[in-house]
DNA sequence: ATACGCTAACGTACTTTGTACGAAGGTGCC
DNA sequence: GGCACCTTCGTACAAAGTACGTTAGCGTAT
């Protein structure tokens, strides 16, 4: 027998750079990025600090494996279908999963070299551009204000003290009283009559500037 | 005299907190964020570390204050005068601050409260926006969608592991080889035919993407 | 002038974190 | 049984934030 099973109860789960990653994405997930350490991922585990270092190298590479794992979370547009409507799939893909794993976007600055997940994604969206008729140059140009629509939009997200609809009034006080008496004057005006109405959602506005900008592009690639 | 200058060689001048956000600022554009420690700040500013605290709270009270620092950088637009232009100016001065400061990206997600240059800016571009006829709601749509566009743009700078037009080659060849044989071909041949090409500068895809943005807002305003 | 108290800088030391180094326990093969 | 290995862990150190109390200099009231 292999199992690492003995009498009296069940013996942990062998450890695997899979286990330990996977427990990473958790304790991220849950804390935050903050909250990841060595010793918080290892109590996750169920084991000692020292242990998880016979899987990974050190902690940066358990973060850049963490970018990869929530690359690959993203779905992939099919190159030769409707450009529009695969690249719009795959943009609110990406916000979800950035949404999910908040952390994830402040890792992206790092510059490690990708990993196979974020080779694919990048090497399939390419494809779907190239199919569709763009030119190298407007592959790159719609490329390049894609993602950063994309990720530029997740990171305002992530900026944002609350997520989701839920009271943007009780969070939004604190500030307002930061405004002091008439100084931004338009920007008490935006927020009381706008932002902090009942139902608002800023995840809603991601809509709004996708189709746009998936309208500029089709009119670019009709011209080109 | 309350001049702290003594005999036989100038005595540094005195602390403030002026001279240590400043200190701070100038560590952080050197190294990096990552090298900005108390210790690192200290010795910039020719002190002990503990000598800090008596002007700042923590070291998060510095990051917050770097980002008000960093969003004072930023040309404001001019409410009244043609809304493009001061929108299209103010989008290549934030650009240009956050590529100064590559590190002031990553702080945005912090999530703090906004200081009052932060507030000034958000004002001001309210203002524009709304004088120039736009509704609240079409205030916000632009507004999530122009800054999503320049925060993520930046976002994408700031992870490249280079800078400007300089050797995109040589950095790209280690890329290149995890690209393996025969995997993400169109990857491939976008970076051969065109990202690898000499003269290629990431930076000049902003305008592309800018300028798509301000035709389609324009539209929908004409629309309104 | 002397004492008092405030300001600004600092010394010491504790905590958290990443991780180097090597030992310990188990397992399979000869 | 002996041995090589794979895996886990114990110990310990360095870097970094910062709590706490101390000290030197200065202004002001007595």
């Amino acid at each position: 027998m292999s199992e690492p099973v003995s009498e009296g109860g069940q013996r942990r789960a062998r450890l695997t750079r899979e286990r330990v990653l996977q427990g990473a994405l958790s304790v991220a997930d849950s804390g935050g990025l903050g909250s990841l350490t060595i010793r918080s991922l290892a109590k996750e585990l169920g084991v000692k600090p020292m242990s998880v270092y016979y899987h990974v190298a050190n902690k940066d590479e358990i973060l850049d494996a963490l970018v990869d794992i929530v690359f690959g979370e993203i779905d992939l547009p099919v190159p030769g279908r409707d450009w529009r409507s695969e690249l719009r799939r795959r943009a609110h893909s990406a916000r979800q999963v950035l949404a999910r794993h908040r952390w994830a976007i402040g890792l992206l600055e790092s510059g490690s070299s990708p990993g196979p997940a974020n080779l694919r994604h990048h090497d399939t969206v390419i494809a779907t551009l190239r199919e569709a008729g763009f030119s190298a140059e407007m592959t790159a140009h719609a490329y390049a204000l894609i993602d950063s629509y994309v990720y530029g939009f997740a990171l305002q997200e992530a900026a944002l003290p609350f997520e989701g609809p839920e009271s943007v009034g009780e969070v939004a006080e604190p500030i307002m009283e930061l405004m002091g008496a008439g100084e931004y004057p338009h920007l008490v005006e935006m927020a009381t009559s706008y932002y902090m109405q009942p139902g608002y959602d800023f995840g809603d506005e991601f809509v709004f500037g996708l189709d746009l900008i998936l309208d500029g592009l089709e009119r670019s690639l009709g011209l080109g």
